[in-house]
DNA sequence: AATGAATGAGCCTTCATTCAT
DNA sequence: TATGAATGAAGGCTCATTCAT
C-alpha cells in the first residue's frame, strides 16, 4: 500500500469518525461512509469491507491521539492536580459536542465478544487503572492523600467515570453533576476542597 | 381486548424478554420475535407495531416485578445492610444469565432523546438515588456511617452501579471485582469490615 | 335473510356509501368498511364478501334513489326546462361534495370488463340518451329546438356531461365552466338565450 | 448519471409504459415493472422509488413523443381539415390497443391534488382548447365555420373528446360512435358534410 | 485503484380471508 | 348471527456485497 493509499484511508478514517461520532455504531452503513467521504461503494471496500473493520481504525486512531497521564507523574505537578487534570479531560471527552464517540464504544464493545485479544478500550481502561492507583500511592506518599486501598480506590474512579459517561448516554447529565463527583471523589481521597 | 388478548399479550411480553436479553434492542427484529413466539407475522402486528413498543412494555413489566427496598427501611435491619442487600441485587441482575436485559436498556436509550417524559429507568434511577440518600442520612443518625454530603455520596454509589454494569457488557467483569467495590463503598462511609 | 339483517345490509350500504364518496373505489378496503360501519371483520363477510359485491349493492341503492326524468315529460314543463333541469341535476352531482361517486363509478368500471350484463351505469346512461332524444323531438315539434340529427345530439350530451364528470375528477372544473357548457348546448339546439 | 443508466431509465420507461397500458396506474406495483424489465428489486430502486415517479417519466416520455398539431395550422390545410386530423389523432389514441395510457391517466389524476403545478395533463388540454379555438376563429374568417363563442366552442369538443375517452373505458365505445359524434361536431360548425 | 450499476437476501407492513367460539 | 384473533401471501424498501469496466 503506498503513500496514497495510505492517506486516502486516514481521510476515510477521519471522515468515519464524524459519521460514528452523529450515529453511534450500529446505526452506521457503508452507505453512510460512502456518502460522507463522497467515494464510490466499491471504492470503500478497496480499503474496509465492513463498518466493524473500519470502526476498530478509527479506535486506533483516537487511541493514537489520546492523552498519556503517566508521563505527567514526576513532574512538579501534585499528584492531586494530575487528578483532577485527568478527570478534567474526562468531562471534555463526556460533554464533547462533536466527534464523541462514547455512544459508539459502548455499542461496538456491546457486540463483541467481552475478551477479545486487541481490546483497545480495554488496554485504554487499565492504563486509567494503573496511571491512578499510581497517582493515589505518590498522593499517599508527598501526604496529600489518605486511602487504605489504593487499587480499589483507582479502580473505584474508574468504574465512577465510565457510569458518568454511559448515564450521560442515557439519561442524561449536567457538567454540574459530574463536577460533584469530582468533589466528592477528592473528599473521599481526604483532600480538604475549599 | 379481551383476558385472552392480555394473556397472549403478557405471552409476547414474556418470550420477548428472553429475546431482548439474549440479542441487546437494536438486534431485535420483528421477525425474531415472531419466530420465538411461534406465532403468524401479522398476529404480531395485532398487539405490537414495532419492538419499540414491545421494548417499552418489556420494561413495564419488569418494573412491576422489581424490589422495592424503601419499604424494607425502619424495619429491624440496618441502615448498613440494607445498603448491602441493594447492592447484592444489583450484583444479582448484572451477573444474571438469563433474561438479562442490561444492553438492552443501554442500547434502547441510546436511540431515545434524553429526557422523555416516561422514563422508566430514570424513575427507578432517582428511586434509587433517594432510597440510598436516605439509607446514608439513616446511618448517620445510628451512627453506623461517616459521610458529610449523604446526597452526593448516593449518587455516587449509583453512578458507580452504572459502571459496573456498562462494564460488564463491554469489558467483562468478575463478581469479585463487583465485591471489591462493595467493600470501598462501605469502607468510605466509614464502616469497619472484617 | 330476515328484516333484520335487510335494515343492517342498508346500513352497511349506507356507511359504505360515504367510504366510497371519499376514498373512491380502488383504495378502499374491507377495514374502511368495518371501521366505518364499527362491526366486526367476520361480521361484514356474513354479508359482503368483497368490497366489489359491496360496491354493486351501493350502486344498486344509487340507482333506486335516482331521479327519473322520463315521468316529467309531457307535463306542463317545455322541453328546454326540463332538459336544463337535467344538466342542473348533474351540476348538482358533479359538484357535491358528500357522499360524491363519480370517481368511485370510473374506477370500478375501469376495472370490469366492458360489457357486463348487469350494467347499472350503463342502463343509466342509455335511459339519458334516450330521453334526451326524446326531448329534442319534442322539442323540434313545438319549435323550440333546431337539430338535424335528434340522437346524435343526445349521444353529444351524454357523452359532454361525462367528459365534465372526469374532468372534474382530474383537472378540476368550476361551475362556472359548466355553466357556459350548458349555456352552448342550448345555443346549438337554436335557443336563445339571454 | 451515465449514458448507459440514462438508456436503462429509458428502457425501463418504455417496458413500463406497456405495463401501465395493461393495467392501468393504480394496479401496478414496483414488482410488476421488476419482472416486466427483468431486473432485480433493487435494480429499479436505483432509478425510481415509487410507481408514482415512474409514471411520471412515462408521462413526460409520451407528452415529448406527441404531435404537435399548432404547427399545422397556417400551412395549406383548411381549418376543418386540421380539426378533423386532430379528431382522427384522438381516435387513433382511444382505439390503440397497444401502449393506451388513457386508463393510467385518469386513475393517476384521480389520485393527486388538483392543480398541481406541473401538470402534463392540464397543459395538453389547455393547449388543445387554445389550439382548437385559434383554428375556429381562423374557419370563421374563412367562411368555413359559423360560431357564436369559438371558445365555448373549443372546450366543448375537448371536453366531449374527455368524455369520450372515459366512455370508451368505462362503457366501451365503437368507433362508429366516435365518427357519429365527428360529424355532429362539424355540423354544429356549420359545415356540410356529404 | 476506482467506479457505480446490479444483485438478492431480509425485514417491514398491510390486507383479504378464515375459523373457533 | 356475530366476534375478533390468527394466518400467510404480497408488496414495499434497504443494505451488504460483487463485478465488469
Amino acid at each position: 500500500m503506498g503513500d496514497k493509499s495510505i492517506q486516502k484511508k486516514q481521510y476515510i478514517i477521519d471522515v468515519a469518525t464524524t459519521v460514528f461520532g452523529e450515529l453511534g455504531y450500529k446505526n452506521v452503513t457503508m452507505k453512510d461512509i460512502v456518502d460522507a467521504c463522497d467515494i464510490s461503494r466499491g471504492g470503500l471496500y478497496l480499503y474496509y469491507e465492513s463498518t466493524t473493520q473500519l470502526f476498530i481504525d478509527v479506535m486506533k486512531s483516537q487511541a493514537a491521539a489520546g492523552n498519556d497521564f503517566t508521563s505527567l507523574i514526576s513532574e512538579d505537578a501534585t499528584a492531586a492536580d494530575i487528578l483532577l487534570l485527568f478527570l478534567q479531560e474526562e468531562k471534555k471527552d463526556i460533554f464533547r459536542k462533536k466527534n464523541n464517540l462514547n455512544r459508539a464504544y459502548f455499542e461496538f464493545y456491546f457486540d463483541q465478544k467481552p475478551s477479545k485479544a486487541d481490546n483497545i478500550y480495554k488496554k485504554k481502561f487499565d492504563n486509567n487503572v494503573k496511571m491512578i492507583g499510581k497517582l493515589i500511592e505518590i498522593g499517599i506518599e508527598t501526604g496529600e492523600f489518605t486511602c487504605e486501598d489504593p487499587l480499589a480506590a483507582a479502580y473505584n474512579i474508574v468504574y465512577l467515570v465510565e457510569g458518568l459517561k454511559s448515564t450521560a448516554l442515557t439519561l442524561g447529565l449536567s457538567p454540574d453533576s459530574f463536577d460533584r463527583q469530582i468533589l466528592y471523589i477528592l473528599q473521599s481521597l481526604g483532600i480538604e476542597v475549599s
